[in-house]
RNA sequence: CGCGGGAUGGAGCAGCCUGGUAGCUCGUUGGGCUCAUAACCCAAAGGUCGUUGGUUCAAAUCCAGCUCCCGCAACCA
């Protein structure tokens, strides 16, 4: 049996259309899962939708639609999305499943027996026309931040969870662990801001509002969004309080990715749920950073929402997709722009990779008939080629367990300099004009196939559009991770296909003026 | 004195933990090549590594102060 790796996103709450932010981390997540894959792990990669809340209540009533309706709207349209972005999800989960939402009210019910849970005060500064409560850094001046009147203090009754139960060995957990929570500086933060200066218990109901899970024993309430969207990492897999605890083989999560807003609720009330069943601890919080828009935050009033599907249909998902895995930093913000983005498909995608791939198999057309030739001796050239392409696949490994993906993706990438440089130490056009240069040039050309070949396998689980495009002109299926441990994977004699650009350049003038307009 | 992060040639980043000739990609300029998608290869120009001071034989790298930018600041997905 493989190894199992459990990987998940945060599941997109479903009050409107995702974002290229979420769409960016469901992409990061992907290239993960099918790097994870291709290694040999049996991979469990879950991401969905978060449907339940006020939010949500308000904005169907808005549309005229039940809230259930508007939910099954927005959540088909994120799972387009994330399919024309060739997410490889092995399963989608949504929090109004009825029995995810039976497990969830499960779960609070044995938290509240046996003690975690209580029924409390939820006490802050209420706005009644708004019916919202502030906190006193939201609530400047005592004007409600929505629509600027007067707040004043009020209270209701709310079930609150007990952390206080669980912070010390939190800390102990996160001191032992310390690759539980990435990067680190999110960890410091986690640290040094919320836990070390002491929990306070956790609202977890709301009586404001009716679209949730029922509390159990009490339907004045319903669920407060976190008990309900993190149980989805647990209930989806088969959990169930009243049963045997040992509910799958995927549990405990190999990684949560999620966005850097919400670390806090995965890193301490998350853990803190976990440990109060009873249940292991995922092994890593991953707070990836945002991508941002220029240099703003994309919002709907500066007007500069970017929708991923739009830029799949106007460059190609694998464009897309080499932005999102590759220049956005490991740790830091990274930012969008149509500029940036042309520039880097025209330059790695279009003249590094597409057109080393087109020369490459032009050449074997002109040359050999696209017949793929048994090569012969290596020289020193050919075998320093051979030895940096076959010395690849442990530095991506390296990178992709730190979750570097943008360093392995660039590993991959240099396999194709290469080679555009081998093609110029060696200059087949002069081989092929000589005839004692025929069984030089055989080995050159398949040299540069097989590294081809190579680098395609690699490249799947980043950009795998592209690298089914390449193997459909290498034509060979032999795409198995194990095939990169020699460089004998292109069978003698088949014959290529034609070659066919696989990245065009974009023509930066028309496209900018074209979205200008 | 709330917490954390950042400031490196025109642009985007790496290097800092474990001090020792400042690196990568793009862009610019010059050259080469012609198999290829005006592409590819080579070379060059361009940096007081935010600022001030300290430690050291030696600091982008360690320490302290300052300036500017960003995120978070509690139930807000």
């Amino acid at each position: 049996m493989n190894k199992p790796f459990y990987i998940s996103t945060s599941i997109a709450y479903a009050s409107s259309k995702p974002h290229i932010g979420n769409s960016y981390e469901a992409v990061l997540a992907d290239a993960i899962a099918r790097y994870k894959r291709l290694v040999g792990y049996d991979v469990y990669f879950q991401t969905g939708t978060d449907e339940h809340g006020e939010k949500i209540e308000t904005k169907a009533l808005e549309a005229g639609l039940k809230p259930q309706e508007y939910v099954d709207e927005i959540s088909l349209e994120v799972r387009r999305i994330w399919d024309c972005l060739n997410v490889s999800y092995d399963k989608f989960v949504r929090t109004t499943n009825p029995a995810h939402e039976e497990i969830v009210q499960k779960i609070f019910k044995k938290l509240y027996d046996q003690g975690d849970i209580y029924k409390g005060k939820y006490e802050g500064l209420y706005c009644t026309p708004c019916e919202s409560f502030w906190t006193e850094s939201q609530a400047v001046d005592n004007k409600c931040p929505d629509c600027g009147r007067e707040v004043h203090k009020a209270s209701e009754e709310a079930y609150f969870l007990k952390l206080s139960n669980y912070t010390d060995r939190l800390i102990k957990y996160i001191e032992e662990h310390p690759h539980f929570i990435e990067p680190e500086s999110r960890k410091n933060e986690i640290m040094n801001n919320f836990i070390k200066p002491g929990l306070q218990d956790l609202c977890i109901s709301r009586s404001s509002f009716d679209w949730g899970i029922k509390v159990p024993i009490d339907d004045k309430h319903v669920i407060y969004v976190w008990l309900d969207a993190l149980a989805n990492y647990i209930t989806f897999l088969g959990y169930d309080p009243e049963k045997s605890k040992d509910f799958s083989k995927y549990w405990p999560a190999d990684l949560h990715l999620i966005g850097k807003d919400i670390l806090r609720f995965h890193t301490i009330y998350w853990p803190c749920i976990l440990m109060a069943l009873d249940l292991p601890l995922p092994k890593e919080i991953f707070g990836h950073p945002w991508l941002l828009f220029g240099n703003d935050k994309m919002s709907k009033s500066k007007g500069n929402i970017v929708y991923a599907d739009d830029l799949v249909q106007k460059f190609g998902v694998d464009a897309i997709r080499y932005y999102m895995l590759h220049e956005i930093p490991f740790a830091s913000d990274g930012t969008f722009t149509y500029e940036l983005l042309i520039d880097k498909v025209n330059a790695d995608l279009a003249n590094v990779l597409g057109n080393l791939v087109n020369r490459t198999i032009s050449m074997a057309h002109k040359y050999f008939n696209g017949i793929v030739e048994e090569p012969g001796e290596n020289t020193d050239i050919d075998n320093e080629l051979i030895n940096f392409v076959l010395s690849v696949p442990s530095k991506i490994d390296e990178k992709m367990n730190e979750y570097r993906i943008a360093d392995a993706i660039d590993e991959c990438l240099e396999i194709f300099r290469k080679c555009n440089k081998y093609i110029d130490d060696t200059c087949p056009w002069l081989l092929a004009k000589d005839e004692n240069g025929i069984d030089r040039l055989k080995t050159v050309i398949y040299n540069l196939l097989e590294a081809i070949r190579h680098a395609s396998v690699l490249l799947s689980a980043f950009l795998p559009d592209a690298s089914k495009k390449i193997f459909k002109q290498l034509n060979t299926t032999n795409s198995d991770y194990a095939s990169l441990s020699n460089f004998t994977g292109m069978d003698y004699g088949i014959v290529l296909n034609n070659p066919e650009p696989i990245f065009m350049r974009i023509d930066k003038e028309t496209v900018l003026n074209e979205l200008h307009r």
